[in-house]
DNA sequence: GAACGAGATCACTATATCGCCATATAGCGA
DNA sequence: TCGCTATATGGCGATATAGTGATCTCGTTC
C-alpha cells in the first residue's frame, strides 16, 4: 500500500489511469454484457446458456462476452465442446450491488415525491 | 426494503432496471468525465476553472458536465455569472475509489510478476 | 476421416458519441 | 442600453460500437 492515509480523497490521476479506469466502467456500461453478468452472478454458465437466457444472438454474446474477459471481469475455460463462464473479478458484484441498491434508493425516494407533494 | 435476505445475491433485473444502471456506469465511461469527477471531489470548481484544469475546450467541458448532472452526479447551481459544480452523489467517489484501488492492485500483481517471474 | 455441434471471427450496416467551431443566452458593469 | 464575460447549445465530420448473417475453427462422434 502506497497510500499515506486512508481516507486521503481524490488524488490527481494521470491520463493513463484514467483510461483505464474509464474502460472498466465502459464494459459496465452495456445492458447486454450487464445481463450476462447479471446471468454468471448466479452461477457458471455456457455460452449456450447464456445466448438462450439473453435473448441475444449468438456472433452478439460471444463479442460482449470477449470483451468482459478482455477487461477481467469475467472467465473463461473450454470444456470439450463448450466454453463455461464466469466471474473472475469479484468487483463486479460490489459495483453492480451499489449502483443497484443506490438507483433503488433514487426510485423510492422519487416515487415517495410523487405520492403525496405537500408542496402541490 | 423489500429483499428478503440481505446476501441474496444478483436476482433477475429487469430489461429497464438493466438500462439505468448502464446509463450510469456510461457516464463514467469517458476518461474527460472521469477528470472532472476527480476535479470535483477535490471540491467544488465553477465551470471555467474546471475547463482550465481539464485541458479540453469549454463547449467539451460544457457537455460532459450536463451529462453528469442529467445522471444525478454532478449537481450545479448558478452563482452571477459562473456555475458551481460539485458531486451531488457519493456514490461516484466509492466507485472511483474502489476501481482505482483494483486496478492498483492489478497492476501491483502485475509489475511483481514482471519483476521475478519464476516460470521464466 | 466425414459429419456435426459449440463457439469465435469476419464483413457490413446502423447508430451513438466525441471533439470542434460557431453561435446563442444570460448576468453584470459602464 | 451596450458591451463584456461565463456558460450553454446547435451543427458537423470523424470514429467507435452494437447487432446481424455468413463463415471459420476445432473438438466430438460415428
Amino acid at each position: 500500500m502506497s497510500r499515506k492515509k486512508s481516507n486521503e480523497p481524490a488524488r490527481e490521476l494521470s491520463t493513463l489511469a484514467l483510461e483505464l479506469i474509464a474502460s472498466r466502467f465502459r464494459a459496465l456500461s452495456e445492458p447486454v454484457r450487464l445481463r450476462l453478468l447479471n446471468l454468471l452472478m448466479r452461477g457458471e454458465h455456457t455460452v449456450g446458456q447464456l445466448v438462450e437466457a439473453s435473448g441475444s444472438r449468438q456472433a452478439n454474446v460471444s463479442k460482449h462476452l470477449a470483451l468482459l474477459r478482455d477487461t477481467g471481469m469475467v472467465g473463461m475455460r473450454k470444456e470439450g465442446l463448450t466454453t463455461v463462464c464466469y466471474i473472475a473479478d469479484p468487483i463486479v458484484n460490489e459495483l453492480c450491488e451499489m449502483m443497484c441498491s443506490r438507483l433503488r434508493e433514487e426510485m423510492e425516494g422519487k416515487a415517495a415525491a410523487l405520492a403525496f407533494d405537500p408542496k402541490i
